[in-house]
DNA sequence: TTTATATTTTAGATTTATCTAAATTTAATT
DNA sequence: AATTAAATTTAGATAAATCTAAAATATAAA
């Protein structure tokens, strides 16, 4: 089945906040699709009659399996191209969200599983989320953001959730990236600020902000 | 500037009729882009509104500049991104056009420079198109159907336009393909057939459709 | 050059995805 | 529990791209 660029933007938007937030509401996903309540109601009406979606006016709406299929497919599209453009056409990891955007929705089947092969059948994108396989198998994220990660055990970063040039522009100074090993030494209470070490370096300060942005993993 | 995909598409096809064909007319652009006449008229008038067609009604139409090299730019996308699925994907050549008509229409410049850079400056796509350059210039195609062909020449193909799988089957079997050399031996004015020879193999005929849909060049 | 035919255009609908403003329903607060 | 506030949905419009059927224009044939 193809379905419309706007569908499924829909269908991610709905996936994506299902993950993060449990709960999605129509405004939320107005919000996040920078369009009017109004307009969501439509399209959760059209979903609904393609058996995308679960949805009973004012109660909620959930996707169904076929729309979480469809949900992780386009995912899947989005984080494979964005490999393919840092890594082949070497573009930065902050530029190419926007491009794949637009790739994502490209609906040669086919294509994507080429892809997939010329790129060695990675797993993760060049911000470190997981790759959906093929089948639709979406590897869940055992990454933690630093805000909650336990104090004094060594952890790898694995991803960066806010990927603003600022952001990274404050990373770059500290001399955090994709995969850098760091141990929190000690929180502070009064602002959420965290003090961490990483490895052979002197410590540094980080906001609560910059913490709950930064993802990482444990390292044994 | 940023155009629909349906707008790209009516660029693209007047461009290639023009070119083809001399003459553009409504009947033949609805053909082309298998939809109605009425709706090419309508098309037409909000092309002329954005000042990419010169249109008066029922006295015809052509590109203007600034038509012309958007379309243009179109089919720089669409040669290049053919090229990427054959060379980097291995698809083959008879079916990247579907794919490559969904492509041409992302719209990041630097993507699709960055894509011409990876794929080595190419001048010429799988088919023996070519493929303009960043700035648009469109080297014309020096080659020319096999029907106008001198006799007794050694010809090399260069471009089959008719790419559906029943030609490229015909072709396969015939031994013809981007590359092969040949040349003609006789025409029979009959039903316009030709005879051929490929260099050390026995003579073939082939009919007026087949030699209208091959082109080739000169080879000393 | 008039008539017949073919081509092109207009008029009026339809579909998809949007919007604003108003109405409805649910949730929160006194 | 009654009222207020917030969230959601409906009603009615709009813009883009398309369609069919009818009208207008141009071209070809008698």
């Amino acid at each position: 089945m193809k379905y419309s660029s706007s569908k499924e933007n829909y269908l991610k938007a709905i996936f994506h906040l299902q993950e993060e937030e449990g709960m999605v509401t129509t405004n939320a996903l107005a919000a996040e699709l920078n369009t009017r309540a109004a307009s969501v109601t439509d399209m959760l009406k059209k979903l609904k009659a393609q058996k995308l979606l679960l949805y009973e006016k004012y109660q909620g709406f959930r996707l169904t399996n076929e729309g979480r299929k469809v949900a992780i497919q386009i995912i899947r599209k989005h984080r494979l191209w964005e490999l393919f453009l840092v890594e082949k056409l070497h573009f930065g990891w902050e530029e190419v969200h926007e491009i794949a955007e637009e790739l994502e929705h490209i609906s040669s089947r086919k294509l994507i599983d080429r892809l997939d092969e010329y790129l060695g059948f990675p797993t993760a994108d060049p911000h470190g989320d997981p790759i959906p396989d093929a089948q639709g198998k979406l590897l869940s994220r055992n990454d933690i953001s630093l805000m909650d990660f336990k104090i004094n055990k060594m952890a790898e970063v694995t991803n960066i959730s806010d990927q603003t040039p600022e952001m990274l522009d404050l990373l770059k100074h500290k001399n955090i990236s994709l995969g850098t090993k760091l141990e929190i030494r000690k929180r502070f209470s009064v602002d959420n600020s965290v003090e961490i070490r990483i490895k052979n370096q002197s410590p540094v300060t980080i906001s609560e902000h910059v913490a709950k942005n930064v993802f990482v993993k444990n390292v044994e």
